[in-house]
DNA sequence: AAAATAATGCAACAGTGTTGCAAACAGTAT
DNA sequence: ATACTGTTTGCAACACTGTTGCATTATTTT
């Protein structure tokens, strides 16, 4: 089943009514096949070989899929962005762990259940971001 | 009490052991005078006609101040670092509020107490990031 | 006042992401 | 199959935030 991924993103890539480009499929692929989230130059290491394409292009196929709701972006403090395909355990909001040694950032389960956030008088709950640091199990 | 801030601000030097340099008093009193959270950017203004100053000084100003603990740096997801003053308050770890219209970030009290995160067996847990994002009371 | 040490200004750089526009492409109608 | 239409792509140039190296200047100590 090495093109079990391929297939699954352009059903979803189909499913989703947008144009079946090589780079969307590719791409989508590559992130269903990764547990972790990964950034913009790690895919461009995964497309080595496969599939030449241009750093902007993959950014706007990255865009294209993050407004899809195929995938997800994660923000962190190093100022990257890594992204995550869309299983179904992770289209609700839920928080993320990122590794302080190795940079390694993974999908967590869930975000703290319905807390008063004791916001100031007038300001209005939208979403939350939240990020645990510490160290992978390969780095302790 | 306009010169109020600045006299804190030399306190505060002067208590952790670090030369006392126009730049270091000026930011630090600035950052004290301020409610919210301010941009590097931010900070050269409140500078104008003040104190000019290179704008790699200022950001070597305030890393020097975050690592003396008189400041602390509050990371975005629009890449740009925010800073706010050490208060009592905001010594412990603590969340942070990001109005999602005008960028307005502000310190909240305290985080979600001893919670277990679910984290990977062998995971270790060092700090939590945690961000809420919403409309401020003027941007509602 | 002189010496020692630390902070600053400047110029060049690095990394990540963005924009504008012409050429190539995918899906669709003929 | 071919032509058409609106999307997507590649390329070059750019914007923004933060860094680095090194000579100069300022602060503190003697
Ligand atoms: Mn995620
Ligand atoms: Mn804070
Ligand atoms: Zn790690
Ligand atoms: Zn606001």
């Amino acid at each position: 089943m090495p093109n079990t991924f391929r297939t699954t993103a352009e059903g979803m890539i189909h499913h989703s009514g947008g144009r079946m480009t090589s780079g969307r499929v590719n791409i989508l692929a590559i992130l269903l096949a990764e547990q972790q989230a990964i950034t913009h130059r790690e895919i461009e290491r995964h497309l080595l070989g496969k599939l030449q394409l241009d750093r902007v292009t993959l950014y706007r196929v990255l865009e294209w899929l993050a407004n899809k709701h195929l995938i997800h972006k994660v923000i962190s403090d190093d100022r990257v962005w890594r992204f995550h395909a869309n299983h179904k355990l992770h289209l609700q909001q839920h928080a993320h762990f990122k590794c302080t040694r190795c940079a390694r950032v993974i999908c967590l389960d869930d975000l703290p259940a319905g807390r008063d956030w004791s916001l100031p008088i007038g300001y209005q709950l939208q979403e939350i971001e939240l990020t645990v640091k510490g160290l992978c199990a390969e780095c302790v």
